[in-house]
DNA sequence: GTGGTCTAGACCACG
DNA sequence: GTGGTCTAGACCACC
């Protein structure tokens, strides 16, 4: 990940790095699904202490850029998949049924993969 | 569902049938997510023999523009999960990864729905 | 805005122009915000003179329901508006502290409405 | 204010406080415009640190539950106020005609409420 | 005076 | 291992 930080930038630290993120995302430098860097690692190579980092990645998860889980780090969201569960959330499908067709879309698509 | 069967049509009754479902499904008549009737009833309705839905079914079936489940019937599959699930899978995301992103995206969709 | 002005009313002329304002005003036909005719212009398409609609003009802003300003016409007042204002300063906000918020809230509104 | 942090409650003490900030909003015991107490002296009642309440703060800023301003605290947002201006702005009033809208009311509130 | 942010370091919860 | 939160204390910006 190449971010950078510019002490003269009027915007705070956190600010910095969440926006570098989101430009990254948006030039489709870190795609959908792809995993981020720990907290603790980016914080060490930017030199910034952790709580920066948890903070910037705070902002982009609640913006839905980001999904993240304890214990397993974060990623960046997929706009494509949420457009389409919104879809068929709207169309009144219960959890269930999309659920199913996740799985079989899933399937299908991985063995075409393979 | 609007589908007529012409005996002097050249096409068989089968593809009839799953040429009308596709029409139905390109106009946007039949959505993604949508159930479709089952076959006895849509064969019953159509006065055709049974297995001649199922064949039509099965096509559109191979053709991934149903989802069909043993028990629970058939419903339209959505394009657009397709599209996001591809773009994950190929970026290398292994399986249980794309679902955590399913469940957590879900779950912030039907929050936002309700 | 369609106003009509009947001579056999037992009504004064300015008394109509001002009620057949409120009925509009009433009627959701002129929104809170909305702008009036200038009096010169209502006076002429009414074919009346400048002062009977400047009469009622002043007592539709006597009773709250128009803004009116030396140069830049009258408009609707806002009901919702006032209300808010009389909480605030009911509240005892000074005027410093409720311009405060009616700036701060105005930048939310105005940001969310790009 | 009377807030109350317990230790044995599974949320986190930030989230304790601006859930309980709410509550007293929604209860009407903190009126709209009423000033809150600053960071640090709720940090000090509370027994805990400057930072947890500054990002209880942030929080309700960021649902709108908040007006902060640097150098001059919180003070509970205005849910009237912003639906006036909010019907306003739909309204397309540019906003120097929002804000004489503003001075008018205000001028004729406070001389009433004299 | 006010809030905003950052740091260093700690502990917890999740998986 | 991961992120989430809290603390103590510092400095800055705004008014």
């Amino acid at each position: 990940m190449f971010l950078s930080i510019d002490t003269h930038d009027p915007r705070s630290i956190y600010q910095q790095v969440a926006d570098g993120i989101k430009a990254l995302i948006a030039r489709g430098e870190l795609a959908e699904g792809a995993a981020l860097p720990p907290v603790r690692q980016l914080a060490a190579d930017l030199g910034v202490n952790l709580n920066t980092i948890a903070t910037a990645y705070r902002e982009l998860q609640r913006e839905g850029l980001l999904t993240v889980k304890h214990g397993s780090g974060a990623m960046v969201a997929s706009r494509t998949l949420r457009k389409a569960l919104t879809e068929l959330v709207l169309a009144g499908l219960p959890k269930s049924k999309i659920l199913r067709l996740v799985m079989d879309e899933l399937r299908m698509v991985m063995k075409g993969a393979r």
